[in-house]
DNA sequence: CTGAAAGCGCTTACAG
DNA sequence: CTGAAAGCGCTTACAG
């Protein structure tokens, strides 16, 4: 192994400070240091291939610059795409991402932080668990900087940066109430998150609004562990009842993604004997014979506004709260069309 | 700001020496401690808070647990799976990964790895762009730990895990020569990377083992950059020349997702008028109507053993190299087999 | 069984 | 314009 060279190496072999070498090397005092050893300082540097050690400094300023990222599942789809974003807009500002996946688990969330708190991270952006209100209490209380993505607890005073969930749901329901269809159903997933929740609530606002009376009646919320075998029965209920179901609205991609494989086994016709509209995007969607109407989030908005906070909240003293909350976007395409 | 609370700090509310409660919260000598103080000093550390500070044990010790993974693009479900498998297997050797994207450029791979190395990350695993030839050769002059995973340099003598690509396409050829259609295209990315170009030649090969004069005449190499054009284009031409296709082989899911839009938009049916296999899954193919034949990766595996290897890498002073080949599966469905 | 001490590679007041 | 020195929070021979 060949030994890492050290500011120290370079000062000895040129009879000068580390202290001068390290003002040097970082730029810092330049006005008042001699521009000969300056400029010898950094030909050494070069020549022996110097690498800061960015360990000693972080222990030595007490900052990593470094970003904890929790997501739900990196090998999903929507976490990925987070990750990207926050991965070019942490490294804009020198940020470097560590990330792991909590599996929808407050256990796992809360090892996953414990293990980047010992490695210092500077902060955190969490898109957190059903029952982690807890655990983020106690970041909070212990002035840790965090930021929750995605998902947030109404009663939770902390930085959260996620999409107006109830408004695009509402959106997308009166899109079809426009199109003609009175009889809408909506599949969603069973869980407290409040985001989820929200998108159920939107959906039957919408309904109410119209001047419907039970506005429940048509939403279905399954299981997330028994997803496959739900989302079809679900569907199955909604054509199977009494006033059958002219348009389903699946409360994410991959309820729909189920949704829509049962619907062309059963040989129904999108959109002429149902219409779909689906919250969140999907690759998979391009290769549906019919064009598939759905919520679009901001997500590169999303991750660059979850760093933004992030950093901010690093940087002050005093911990104020922020909230921001961003708008989806319909996308309208044939799958929601009333067919005439 | 409440100040994290250090060894140091236990050691003086104890009236011992930070040797011992270094041995004691590491569980080192456990058997010449005297019981009752470690007793106390674990009972202590727990009713403080008491968090190690993992970046003062890595510049001590020189290690950081740290792997830094250079993928493509975490963005993309390839990447992303991957990334969630060493993210696990990291995780049981209590490594931690700090990741970016190369987005195939070699030199925002070089900017990651210089900063991955200042962050004293103890070895990398690295889907290598094209060009990256030098970069690695350097990486490994200096000694630095480091497994190729996906792509490789075969004139590089340098760890990797590999699927056997030329294999899986000889495969896949085959297949389809075996279901009795003889007239098969191909297309491929156009790319110096050798695994890409591994595909090609598998296909070719098993076209001259079936006797096969100028088996390149049906292999199509597209630009990344204009990749939905030239894909159509690609088609269209596959389809119009004399003796037209029966059957095509896309080289990676992106391009079969491309190509089986354009084909579902020409009304060519799958697979009576035209037979389809592709390398590489995609959770698109769900909503194609048609199941398609694919060839599945061993993703697990791959990310396991390039974990295990670059562990063993970091761990060892000799540097040997080691070179692990996986093989592929094909998954037959109805796409691809002989409509009578 | 335990402590004093050196040192990992930096940064940064302070002094001159 | 530059250097000596302290210190970030650990680990680990060494000594007793």
């Amino acid at each position: 192994m060949k030994k890492n060279i050290s500011m120290k190496d370079i000062a000895q072999r040129l009879g000068v400070s580390t202290a001068l070498v390290s003002y040097v090397l970082n730029g810092q005092l330049e006005d008042r240091i001699n521009k000969d050893t300056a400029q010898k300082i950094k030909n050494l540097a070069d020549e022996l291939g110097y690498r800061p050690n960015h360990v000693a400094k972080s222990l030595k300023i007490n900052k990593t610059l470094t970003i904890g990222l929790i997501l739900a599942d990196i090998s999903n789809p929507f976490s990925a795409n987070l990750a990207r974003i926050i991965e070019d807009e942490a490294k804009k500002h020198k940020y470097t991402v560590i990330f792991g996946s909590a599996d929808e688990s407050a256990d796992k969330s809360e090892d996953l932080i414990r293990t980047f708190m010992s490695r210092r991270a500077d902060g955190f952006i969490i898109a957190a668990p059903e029952g982690s209100e807890e655990l983020l209490s106690s970041l909070k209380k212990q002035d840790i900087p965090f930021v929750l993505i995605d998902r947030y607890f109404p009663e939770l005073q902390v930085n959260t940066v996620t999409i107006n969930n109830f408004q695009a749901s509402a959106e997308a329901t009166n899109h079809l109430l426009e199109q003609g269809f009175s009889e809408i159903g909506m599949i969603n997933l069973k869980a407290d998150l409040f985001h989820l929740a929200e998108r159920s609530r939107g959906y039957k606002a919408a309904l109410t609004q119209a001047g419907q009376k039970d506005e429940g009646k048509n939403l279905k919320e399954v299981d997330e562990k028994n997803m496959i075998k739900e989302v079809h029965q679900a569907i199955n209920e909604l054509l199977n009842q009494p006033e059958p179901i002219q348009a389903i609205f699946f409360g994410n991609n991959n309820l729909a993604i189920e949704g829509l494989i049962h619907i062309r086994s059963l040989n129904i016709r999108i959109p002429e004997d149902l219409a779909i509209v689906c919250f969140d995007e999907s690759n998979a969607y391009n290769l549906f014979y019919c064009p598939v109407t759905y919520i679009r989030q901001p997500l590169a908005k999303l991750g660059q506004a979850a760093v933004k906070l992030l950093i901010e909240s690093i940087g002050n003293q005093e911990r104020s709260t922020n909230n921001i909350t961003l708008e989806a976007e319909l996308i309208i395409q044939k799958s929601s069309q009333k067919y005439i």
